[in-house]
RNA sequence: GGGGCUUUAGCCAAGUGGUAAGGCGUGGGUCUGCAACACCCUGAUCACCGGUUCAAAUCCGGUAGGCCCCUCCA
């Protein structure tokens, strides 16, 4: 398949290290507050880019972060971590903070049908690692002490500006409330490891050679990446504006640690736009998946939503948009509950839209395509109902949108179907103010009737 | 100031040099007692200006708008 590849800057071949096999990393979320549908939108990239690749027949292995401590305002001394903020504001541990938010992270991951990780692992859990790598690093000289902290020299590399073609035109305080830490031989280094110098109200410490503290933000991916995908990872994925400093970082001291490569595909979802611009937890007001469940609205019509565009396109969400999301999917699990079993799978007609829809989905991942292959499918008045059957399930292994679960037909009630008795007699005897009253009564009480030659039939409405 | 992305119909969106897929919505029709559902029909000189070419939404240059990053972020 073809990927396109931060790295490169180019859509690329996809080879991993071992045939057949995938290595793949996430950088997960942080848990100091409610994960936004932004980040949401992130996560639902990486799991059609995971499901393609089983899809095609690689056997995956993806890791996960979860970022529970290290995480601050800025690398310089002026910042605060994030996980100790949440716990001043809600008045918890920092555990049960991390606890709370990772919960309520996963409870919206899986709505939006993201499969979970082989691996999932909280940054507190693998303190002995970094702790390891960073022993190196000094040992090797890609690292220094300075005022209590331990910072990797970035002068150390040929190729820093790997992922960017920022080379040295980095400004420090572009934006507001970053200050310089003199602490840093060059302005580009970043710390791997905090002492308790300057923050001796942080809840979360753990002993290190260098004294009591906690690990820097970068290196946890590092860390986790290599304790459970080994020395070659083969994707490693994140948001796009993760690509600087947190990508870039991790690509200096990982391999300065390995000396060798470490990473060869670099895969990025653009964000999540609302009408002001980027989504933000800092932002303040954060829109869920739940939140959205509340107002409403289907889980799953985000998820197509996401889907139907590319996952690095800028994306605008607006109710209006979600709402028209939320009917295209409808309608197409209405017209796939319709289908009948109408006899044997045509294997020609089969395979011939898998490989359409492959062909998309291998052209770094046109869900777009994709989903007009779907349309294709169910248009065709060639091939019968149980083919088309056949491709929608296959076609969902990578979609995940429950295209193939009943719609909400439920078993029939008694109390309906008495109305409708009633409607259809009504009908009969051309009482017709008798059966709208029946028919608006039902409506209003959100459920819809449809007639048919066969007869009626109804279904719950959503909203 | 530096780096990068983006601009296709009311909206979402495909398109990677050969004359604009698909979807949603709208409007019209078929069906219906009237509706809903379903089905059929219904939209575009591709932001603007130049250039290259037999041929440009696609390539090159410029202009304008939008967005992101430059030590919090997905």
């Amino acid at each position: 398949m073809k990927i396109y590849n931060t790295l490169t800057k180019k859509v690329e071949e996809f080879i991993p290290n071992e045939e057949g096999k995938v290595k793949l990393y996430t950088c997960g979320p942080t848990v100091y507050h409610y994960a936004h549908i932004g980040n949401i939108r992130n996560y639902i990239g990486h799991d059609i880019l995971d499901k393609t690749l089983r899809y095609l027949g690689y056997d995956v292995v993806r890791a996960m972060n979860i970022t529970d401590v290290g995480h601050l305002t800025s690398d310089s001394d002026s910042g605060e971590d994030k996980m100790e903020v949440a716990r001043k504001r809600e008045h918890k541990s920092a555990m049960e903070i991390a606890k709370f938010y990772t919960d309520a992270f996963f409870v919206d991951f899986e709505k939006v049908n993201c499969k979970v990780p082989e691996i999932v692992s909280p940054a507190t859990d693998n303190i002995s690692e970094y702790i390891e790598i960073i022993t190196k690093l000094l040992k090797d000289g890609y690292a220094y002490s300075s005022g209590g902290n331990i910072y990797f020299d970035t002068s150390k590399l040929d190729h820093y500006y790997c992922l960017t073609n920022q080379d040295s035109n980095l400004v420090i305080g572009a934006r507001e409330g970053v200050e310089e830490d003199s602490n840093k031989r060059n302005q580009a280094d970043f710390v791997l490891w905090f002492t308790t110098s300057k923050f001796e109200n942080h809840e979360l410490l753990w002993d290190s050679p260098w004294g009591k503290g906690y690990p820097g933000w970068h290196i946890e991916c590092s860390g986790i990446s290599i304790k459970y995908l080994g020395e070659y990872l083969d994707i490693h994925g994140g948001g796009v504006d993760n690509i600087f400093p947190h990508h870039t970082n991790e690509i200096a001291q990982s391999e300065a640690y390995l000396g060798h490569e470490w990473c060869h595909y670099w895969f990025h979802n653009e964000h999540l736009l609302d009408e002001s611009g980027k989504m933000s937890k800092s932002n303040g007001a954060i829109l869920t998946v739940s939140l959205l469940e509340e107002q409403g609205y289907d889980p799953l019509a985000f998820r197509f939503m996401c889907i139907s565009s590319h996952y690095r396109k800028q994306l605008l969400f607006t109710y209006e948009n979600l709402k028209q999301a939320e009917n295209t999917l409808h309608k197409l699990k209405s017209r796939i509950a319709s289908l009948k079993d109408d006899g044997e799978v045509s294997q020609e007609s089969f395979d011939s839209y898998v490989s359409k829809f492959r062909e998309a989905l291998e052209n770094d991942l046109n869900t777009s395509n994709a989903l007009s292959v779907l349309h294709e499918v169910l248009k065709d008045k060639e091939m019968n109902d149980t083919t088309k059957k056949a491709l929608v399930e296959n076609f969902d292994q990578v979609f995940s949108l429950d295209l193939c679960k009943d719609a909400p037909t439920s078993e029939i009630d008694p109390e309906i179907q008495k109305l409708i008795q009633e409607r259809s007699e009504a009908k009969k005897n051309k009482d017709f103010a008798k059966a709208d009253q029946i028919r608006d009564e039902l409506l209003s009480r959100g459920i819809r009737l449809i007639d048919t030659r066969e007869g009626t039939t109804y279904e719950f409405l959503k909203d």
